[in-house]
DNA sequence: AAGTGGTCTAGACCACGAT
DNA sequence: TCGTGGTCTAGACCACTTA
């Protein structure tokens, strides 16, 4: 077991940037990333809040917001009368799952899988009902729409068609292999999203894509991004190898 | 628009029990019940933190925690620089999902089914692998186990079993309507569950239980609820028609 | 400019857990 | 008993929205 100099780690020039938001949140990413880099160990335990407040030079308010957020992302676990401990790995992994919004390639990565996608095709269309709905469009405009086969060692694991307005994407064929890096260049990635999951059976044309039997069992996904202001901007729907691709969720009774 | 009185709402005789939990907590749950019931109304806007904080005799750090809470769970909308408004319901009804709990009965509830369950058998029996890994069992006892079909106005919705360490439940013959109800008198309810989402096709049997055709397209979720301590005391597994019982989640970007 | 939520402090007392 | 996290207070200043 490798001791830790928490002096260090707690030093104010260590984390504290001025003007790149509170307090709370900077020691919070600082201490999210010594724990990603495994600057502190599984079941490390940190030092008492009052400590922790005297080392970052902040009140221990502070220090219990930034740990607090640690805690809710389960990757601390706060014991009244004991001390905070840094969790289990396997106890941590459950976050990446649905708590967070991550892209296909960075979850089939966190799972040890190497992923590629073939765009299947792009172009600029005149919205489905569908669509209209989902992305709360007037009725003018024209909708961009990608089509891709995911891809991953083992073979085809996924179809996902996305639309997205016209006047946050007008030209789809510069979509390479990540539709949300781009949206980032104009900042319109989205930042929450709503999944409906369900299930189906494969028609003749996706088990063909997807080198499955017609009829096999897919998991459905449907998910609309929305940016900050609450504007949806991407409707995406995919059909999954649920084998592989499943979805985790982590649910917590009420007042607990 | 019916104007409510903050002064009442707020009177600490009106949610402040002594030695029921912190203030908090206790004002968190009365506010809630206070959207529940529609006293505060879709949109309608709270009082100022500092002017709430008056009312209900407790520090603004308390309030702040009290509806920071509620904004959590996606029940109010705090605008910096504006106010602290109710969200509407259709904004609500995700959090019912997947962020809490919540039992078959409850979810079919809110989405405007009534339910009913039968009971296929119970038992105690020896521990598959599966169960023993699931809920970490030693070896030597045995489980119970309580398969049943759930059934709503249009028809057989799901097949679920329930595995629970023999030591806790005893007797699953005792189970009526409710599995939950019966483990909260042994304070053996589970307040965390990890859910595994999966899609599958019918067997044969199920199809039939379901009065559904074989290989039909099904949701499969196994879960398995974990005691504060950390003991697994339940897992279960079943099949969902997906067209009605689908999955909804939201997702967020970090850091947002 | 006024009013709101967001952040932060310094200090107090309580409740739980290890010893 | 003592040290820990959990709750709570009173007050300050900042950042944003609204008018």
């Amino acid at each position: 077991m490798h001791q830790i100099d928490f002096a260090d780690l707690f030093a104010p020039n260590r984390w504290f940037t001025d003007g790149r938001g509170p307090r709370y949140k900077q020691l919070h990413r600082h201490l999210k990333e010594a724990i990603a880099n495994d600057l502190l160990e599984e079941g490390a335990l940190l030092p008492p809040e009052r400590e922790m407040a005297v080392l970052a030079d902040v009140s221990r308010a502070t220090i219990r917001k930034a740990i607090g957020g640690l805690a809710d992302e389960r990757l601390l676990d706060q014991r009244h009368g004991s001390g905070s401990y840094v969790r289990e790995k396997s106890e941590q992994r459950l976050k990446a799952s649905l708590s967070s919004l991550v892209s296909f390639t960075e979850t089939m990565a966190l799972r040890g899988y190497e992923s590629y996608s073939k765009i299947l095709g792009t172009g600029l269309f005149t919205p489905t009902p569908g669509e209209t709905a989902s992305l709360g469009l007037t009725g003018a405009g024209s909708v961009a729409r990608i089509k891709r086969l995911r891809l991953a060692d083992p073979g085809p694991l996924a179809i996902e068609t996305s639309s997205i307005p016209a006047d946050i994407l007008p030209d789809p064929s510069k979509v390479g292999q990540s539709l949300y890096a781009v949206l980032r260049l104009t900042n319109n990635a989205p930042t929450r999203a709503i999944q409906r999951i369900s299930a189906i059976n494969l028609s003749s044309q996706e088990a063909e894509l997807l080198g499955a039997e017609k009829g096999a069992a897919f998991l459905k996904v449907d998910r609309t991004g929305y940016l900050p202001s609450g504007r949806p901007v991407e409707f995406t729907t995919g059909v999954y190898r649920s084998d592989i691709y499943d979805f985790i969720a982590e649910v917590r009774l009420e007042g607990a």
